[in-house]
DNA sequence: CAATATTAGTTGGAAATGTAACTAACAAGG
DNA sequence: CCTTGTTAGTTACATTTCCAACTAATATTG
């Protein structure tokens, strides 16, 4: 019986949050993992290259909090179900941009449909104006302290 | 540029949670890892025991969704830190008890003291009305499907 | 333009996690 | 009781992740 003083780990955030995620995430996950073998990671960087077109390795990193090692590795896997091909820049040969194959697109699109249900689902169940709210403040809340 | 029948990924939920849960983790971690060389789980048990009193590790799985190898591990820590012992229930040898130790009753004692204050400055962020719609949304959503 | 610093990405080894098989204790049905 | 099943927990091995060091290319600075 926590005191009024003490924390209570049903009310923690980053608990809450945890299990949330862990939940959906684990409901969600059959979609690319029974498909088409992916990883998280492959699936995450799958859909940045099919929603925002062709980007570097680092330019995924930044934008979804991706650590280079991960994402390497990530897009070698790609690499090998043929989804992904690297192209040379030759501004910079450091880098280069990744581009998804006609594959790696189908792949996309199939799979983007299926989260765009998934979503809409978890919609419905909190209804439309809950869901703008948690939103907001997942927003707030990965921009971190 | 998404069509309006593809998804957003900035606006997937599953994908907002987890970024966010991830954020909010990594803000949190260092208190129990910097100063007790704990992981996630080892802080969940510990938690949970602080909490609620003696339980067994099943319990914990039950109530924390632990995988029980995660747990057994994760129990096998805390005992090495001399932060948790088993105590024999004579009735069914099975299963063990786990208490805290005085040792482990004070770094629960800090580290909850520093999760409540976490966890204040989070509500300060969000707001009030909006913490309580979020937690009512993860908590629906922790349930999972 | 040589020396140094920075950046993009890779690789290797250690740590952590997940899966499956296992042990030990108890339960239940015949 | 004695077979069969179930439950709590551990162990072993494969996969994944994390951290640190590394390579190669470009940028900077004196």
């Amino acid at each position: 019986m926590p005191t009024s003083t003490e924390m209570d780990l049903s009310n923690f955030l980053p608990y809450l949050l945890n299990q949330a995620a862990d939940a959906q995430g684990a409901a969600f996950s059959p979609t690319y993992k029974d498909r088409y073998g992916m990883l998280q990671t492959e699936w995450r960087i799958l859909f940045h290259l099919g929603q925002y077109g062709d980007l570097t390795a680092k330019q995924i990193c930044d934008r979804a909090h991706i650590h280079k090692t991960k994402a390497s590795r990530g897009v070698s896997a790609l690499e090998d179900k043929r989804f992904v091909v690297r192209e040379e820049v030759t501004k910079d040969r450091r880098h280069a941009l990744l581009s998804l194959t006609a594959a790696g697109r189908a792949a996309y699109d199939e799979l983007s449909m299926a989260a765009a249900q998934f979503d809409r689902k978890l919609q419905e169940r909190l209804g439309g104006d809950d869901v703008q709210t948690l939103k907001r403040c997942l927003r707030v809340l990965m921009q971190n302290s």
